[in-house]
DNA sequence: CTTGCGCATGAAATCGATTTCTGGCAGAGT
DNA sequence: ACTCTGCCAGAAATCGATTTCATGCGCAAG
């Protein structure tokens, strides 16, 4: 690979010049032609990593999601992929699992391979920034807040487990229940909140809390605790499920059981990208993943464009589809 | 962020001594214990970009993808991820869209930001690999081929496509179409070839590619083709679908018509990993693609590690699970 | 006692860009 | 005619590590 010493050698002019002319500066006419023909012939690409040591930032991003695997952190991914990758920025994603540790590696790593910014889901509110902060890289928060001030975009959660619950319930269902993810995690919560309210308002339960489960925000997690939910003496005639997984797990759950929708009414906060039911039966909250990945993006690049307005948190309304009418996207 | 000098200087040795104590050569055990402290003290991570700069290879790992949307493809991500991380090394993840001028972007990237190693599921067979092989950086390409001479990890497509399609006519279906991506793709053309071998061998059929369908590998081509299909004046009475998607489309319009499974047979290559399904219904040909992730992502490590044996293509068996036994991973 | 070998260590070169500093030259103002 | 301003371009410093080269020291062999 051809280096600056070796296109400024073949042009004739000092390395400094062949600098200015890709960066911008005022280079005469002819001389920045000649760089051009020497850049061409020897196919000349400056070397990122000498930029980035000297510039002392990349034109990397770090983007620390907890699960890959899931539809609605890869939607979000892919919103953030599309509007930094315009802007010139490649993505780096490093998967945390949820766990602490990981999460810690990978913002080390952020830090010292001089990323320009970090997009973070955080794992827990345990999450330390203080490296980042101090190196003065901006940190955009995504779904769920940290414990600093830095911006954020995150989901109306309360409003839409309340919006799920408030479905069912029109439907005619009774005793709606609502499985949702660790009690800890805080959309896990907010939207159980949601439900709680929608629940309460209605009336007609004496403990609502009976119906209520925190269990995983997995597959598993939903086929689980539905088959708990379902032996009970009185069991639910609905479910709300907070996440897309634990709706996907309730859906397969209650199928092995024969108990499809809309024997037992379904709601589930989230998207179903990959489900195969008739559009129909499942009532569906729609989170604006990819949306909320564009916007943390814009975000961020503002931030490393040198913007220094106090930090903001952008909350988005989700959108209910009803069971009647559902189209997917 | 200390420095290696601010080390050395607390320490009372040279930079070159606090470099040696992190990289394992020959330092006295009272100075490598101070310069431990010192470290310590100021909290050193030493900078990854200076690092790359001298030695000229990084940490990071492209893994370049066609759609990070595809369960199929994060599922090998998150094999890749996991291999590599363990050995330290990041995953810097790039989504193509199929275009090879996105994909010509990254693997760019890649050489300017002295990548370790690139994983490449590629966007055609006109990827340019020139640059990374004249810069002896080690690729592994993986679900399809390249037109050069790099360790690959694919799939055992034919038989895919064969196991898939006899599955079918061993149920009693007579009229099994083929559904799957553009004729291009070799994974789209070589199931096609396994469905027609089985198809031809089983007979009954005057002209089975009547029953043929190239399409994209995408939810709605999976929709558009089965109506097309359906609409025939001697619609098919089952349907093979070539990946993941193109099956949940099809399941999707098919629903719809209200010809669910069983009434027109299923048979989808690759793991529906997000159905609601009764999981009897669908025959379902498993692609190990997680065991895909980690396969390259361990021959990509030897190739680091200065492994020079001749080029390597692994294929791996793909899976049944039949209909009746389907019971998700 | 001397020569030599090997090990620990520091000084300095190196990786490849960007950026500061400095000088030269041309055109404008007095 | 002389100074001043401003632009262009090269020399050299810089970013922060690794690595080569050189040196000094201790210990063993002759």
């Amino acid at each position: 690979m051809a280096t600056i010493y070796e296109v400024a050698r073949l042009a004739g002019v000092s390395p400094a010049t062949v600098s200015r002319v890709f960066n911008g500066t005022s280079v005469s006419a002819e001389k920045a032609q000649l760089v051009r023909d020497a850049a061409a012939t020897l196919d000349f690409t400056p070397s990122r990593t000498a930029r980035t040591l000297r510039t002392q930032t990349s034109e990397l991003i770090g983007l620390v999601i907890p699960d890959i695997e899931n539809p609605y952190f890869t939607e979000m991914a892919r919103g953030v992929e599309d509007v930094l990758q315009e802007a010139g920025f490649s993505v780096v994603l490093c998967n945390t699992d949820a766990q602490l540790e990981k999460e810690a590696t990978y913002l080390k790593i952020a830090v010292s391979a001089n990323m320009a910014g970090v997009i973070l889901a955080p794992a827990s509110d345990h999450t330390n920034l203080d490296e980042l902060i101090a190196r003065r890289r901006p940190v955009v928060a995504v779904d769920r807040s940290t414990g600093y001030d830095v911006d954020g975009v995150m989901m109306a959660n309360k409003p839409a487990g309340q919006a799920a619950t408030e479905a069912l319930l029109q439907a005619g269902y009774q005793r709606v229940a609502c499985i949702t993810g660790p009690q800890e995690i805080e959309t896990a919560y907010e939207r159980a909140q949601g439900w709680r309210t929608a629940v309460q308002r209605h009336g007609g339960l004496a403990d609502p809390d009976a119906y209520l489960r925190y269990s995983s925000f997995r597959v598993d997690g939903g086929r689980d605790t539905v088959a708990e939910l379902m032996s009970l003496p009185e069991p639910p005639d609905a479910i709300v499920a907070a996440n897309n997984l634990l709706g996907v797990g309730a859906l397969q759950e209650l199928t092995a059981r024969g108990l499809t929708p809309p024997r037992v009414g379904v709601a589930v906060i989230g998207s179903l990208p990959f489900t195969t039911l008739p559009p129909e039966v499942v009532t569906v909250v729609r989170l604006p993943a990819r949306h909320m990945g564009m916007t943390a993006a814009r975000m961020l690049l503002e931030r490393i464009g040198g913007d220094d307005q106090p930090a903001r948190t952008i909350v988005l309304r989700n959108e209910l589809v009803p069971a009647a009418s559902r189209v997917d996207a």
